[in-house]
DNA sequence: GATATTCAGGACATTTAATATCCAGGTTAT
DNA sequence: ATAACCTGGATATTAAATGTCCTGAATATC
């Protein structure tokens, strides 16, 4: 999995704590010191997968398109890491005995299945998961973080 | 995920309903037309992790180390991709404001949480569907499935 | 309007992992 | 003795991840 995928889950969370206000892309990653193109790319995903907006020239820069109650875990690993899932079916069975040209073995195929049945667990997981339910999680624990970041968001 | 795992997962289907007898990676390579040496590769991972059990020269080969009602599709995933998840956290908060040099962040940190669980549900999954199970549905939808497939290894 | 800031995105460059191939060495049935 | 077969290391090839750079377009501010 991408690496991109901590890096802009993270920021959302951060962003989810700056409403109303565009953070750079700069800011952004200097906060956990990564490699501001890089990371720009990202967020250039995120943009164009909808969960964040941006614009440009001074005052621009990035917020969250939506209430993150309405971004799950999943939204953002499909917009950086893309829609496929990790086991690609390549139906051998069509190279097998009795094979049929006409059938979609990603489909029929038993194997194909359970791997596509647990991978759709893994997804409905992610998809239960909400920015703000993360967010909402680390002020539990840490009460301070919110502010912090702010805080230190204000000073980069 | 490493197009291995298919491979093998087929293989060891097949080799249930070939039990007793030792096949050899070319004719198991044969059956769906793959790379001989490169399946060999992922075979002799297998044998490590104690899935197969192999046997040198003639009359040699491959067969499940085990009743395939005990081995599990993931313990095939572990095998060939490792026993990594696919969601690495790098502990980016390590780098943030108010960071404890000492914490583990791939246990602390929500967002490592929250993937780590929603993996988790797909590895539970996975280690719930095992290659008997899988053998019993095709033949349950596919009757002949285990003779056709003694009788191509009979002529590979 | 000029300027500085910022995003958008294409064109690279680098590194790492996946996908192979080949061979030399050890094991074993015949 | 021989041939078949697995083991594992070395190496090659390809694709993906990671990262940099630059041009162009948008826009806030002076």
């Amino acid at each position: 999995m991408n690496e991109g995928v901590e890096w802009v889950m993270h920021s959302c969370v951060n962003l989810s704590w700056i409403p109303g206000e565009a953070v750079t892309a700069k800011r952004l990653a200097a906060f956990y010191n990564l490699p501001t193109a890089y990371l720009n790319k990202q967020l250039q995903a995120l943009t164009r997968a909808g969960i964040l907006t941006s614009a440009s020239g001074p005052k621009g820069g990035f917020q969250l398109a939506r209430d993150p109650r309405d971004i799950s875990l999943l939204d953002i690993v499909v917009a950086i890491d893309g829609p496929d899932e990790a086991f690609r079916c390549t139906e051998i069975l069509k190279e097998g005995p009795g094979a049929d040209a006409k059938a979609d073995y990603t489909k029929v195929c038993v194997i194909s299945q359970a791997m596509r049945a647990a991978e759709l667990t893994y997804r409905r997981e992610l998809a239960g998961r909400s920015i703000a339910d993360l967010a909402d999680e680390v002020v539990r624990r840490y009460p301070d973080a919110p502010g912090n970041t702010r805080n230190r968001f204000a000073n980069l």
